[in-house]
DNA sequence: ATCTATTGATAAGT
DNA sequence: TACTTATCAATAGAT
C-alpha cells in the first residue's frame, strides 16, 4: 500500500511475509472489533499462519458459542466426530436460548421497533424494562438449569459407566485366571479401566 | 476515515449503522481475503448482525475445516491451562461465577454506593454502566463457557467408557461361548449396556 | 448507489 | 521488533 501500491498475491519473501502478516492481522483485528463495537454484531475471526499458529478474536468473547451458532445458521449440524442419533438435542435448546438472550440483550430497541418506541410514554416505556429484565433473567436461569442438569445426568451416566466397566473388569480378571489355569487361552491385559478423578483434562 | 474523524461506540443512529455495517463488513472481508493471499494465511470471519443476519467468509473454502482446526487448537491451550486444575475446580468456580453474576444483576446501583453515584456527572454514569455491563457480560460469556466444557468433557469420557464397556462386552461374550462350549462356567448376561441416543433430558 | 474529502492502514526504510 | 513516513486504501457524510 505505502511506498508503491501492492499486488493482492503471495509474498514471496520470508521476512516480508512475516512482517505483513502480524502488520495485517492486527489490523483485521482491529477492524472487526471497531465494527463489533459501531455497529452492535457479534465477530469471530480465526486466523491460521502457515506454520499452524492460530489466533482469534470474538467480539462477545466466546467463540464456541459464534462457532455453534454459525453451525445452526448454517443448517448443519453433524460433527464428524460425533454421536449420530438426537445428542445435539440440548445443545440446540441452549444454543437457542443463548441467541434469545443475546438479541433481548442486544436488540430490544430493534424487536420492538424504533418507532414504537420513540412514541411511547415514559410510564410504558419503564414498564415494558421492567417486564423485559424479568424475561431475560428467566430465560437466563432457564439455560443455566438445563446446562446444569446436562451436566448431572452427565456424571451419573459416567458413574453408571464405571461400575459396568468395573464389573466387566472383574468378570475378565476371573475368567483369565481360569482360562489361563487350563492353560488353552490367553486373553491380554486390558488397559482401560479408568478412575473416576483421573486427570481428563488432558 | 472521512469527512471527519468517527469514534468506535455504538452508532445511534439505525440508518446509519445499516449503513456502516455493510460497507464495513464489506471492507472486513476484503481485508481477510487480502491478508490469506499476501501471507498465506486460512482465515474464518464469521459476523452475525444485530438482527440475527449471518455473513461469513472462509478463506479455505470450508468454514467447517477452520472450525474443527479452531476446537482443536482451542482444546489444546484450554487443556494445557488447566491440566493442573483439580476436576472439582470447576464446579466450585461455576459456582463462585453465579454468585458474582447474581450480586452483579441485583445490586449494581448499590454496590458503588449512592452517595458517590449522585456526585457524578451523566457522563461518568454512562461510562460507568457500558463498564459494569462488559463485566457482567464477560462473566456470564465464562460461565457458560466452564459449564459447556464440562458438558463436553463429560461426553468424551463417556465415549471412553462406552467403547471400553463394549471392549469388555466382547470379551466376555468370546469367553463365554470358549466356557459355555466346556461347560465350566456360566457368566451372566450383563444389563448394564447403555444406549448412547438415549433421551435423558426429557 | 455514487462521490470525495479525510482519516486510517501499511510497505518500505531505518 | 519498533518507529517513521510516504503513499495507498477505506470510508463518513453528502448527494
Amino acid at each position: 500500500m505505502a511506498r508503491g501500491k501492492v499486488q493482492i498475491r503471495r509474498i514471496e519473501n520470508p521476512a516480508h511475509r512475516q512482517v505483513t502478516f502480524s502488520k495485517r492481522r492486527m489490523g483485521l483485528l482491529k477492524k472487526a472489533n471497531e465494527l463489533s463495537v459501531l455497529c452492535d454484531a457479534d465477530i469471530g475471526v480465526i486466523v491460521f499462519s502457515p506454520h499452524g499458529m492460530m489466533y482469534e478474536l470474538a467480539t462477545n468473547g466466546n467463540m464456541q458459542v459464534l462457532v455453534e451458532r454459525y453451525k445452526t445458521a448454517f443448517g448443519e449440524t453433524q460433527g464428524a466426530s460425533r454421536r449420530k442419533k438426537k445428542p445435539q438435542a440440548i445443545p440446540q435448546e441452549v444454543l437457542a436460548l443463548t441467541r434469545e438472550i443475546e438479541l433481548l440483550q442486544k436488540g430490544l430497541r430493534y424487536k420492538y421497533g424504533e418507532s414504537d418506541i420513540n412514541h411511547m410514554s415514559l410510564g410504558e416505556l419503564h414498564s415494558l424494562e421492567s417486564n423485559l429484565e424479568i424475561w431475560v433473567q428467566n430465560i437466563r436461569s432457564q439455560k443455566m438449569q438445563i446446562m446444569s442438569m446436562e451436566i448431572e445426568m452427565l456424571r451419573n451416566k459416567e458413574d453408571i459407566l464405571q461400575a459396568t466397566n468395573d464389573i466387566f473388569q472383574e468378570k475378565i480378571s476371573e475368567q483369565n485366571g481360569i482360562l489361563n489355569a487350563s492353560g488353552s487361552v490367553m486373553v491380554p491385559q486390558v488397559p482401560f479401566q479408568l478412575n473416576r478423578g483421573s486427570n481428563y483434562y488432558l
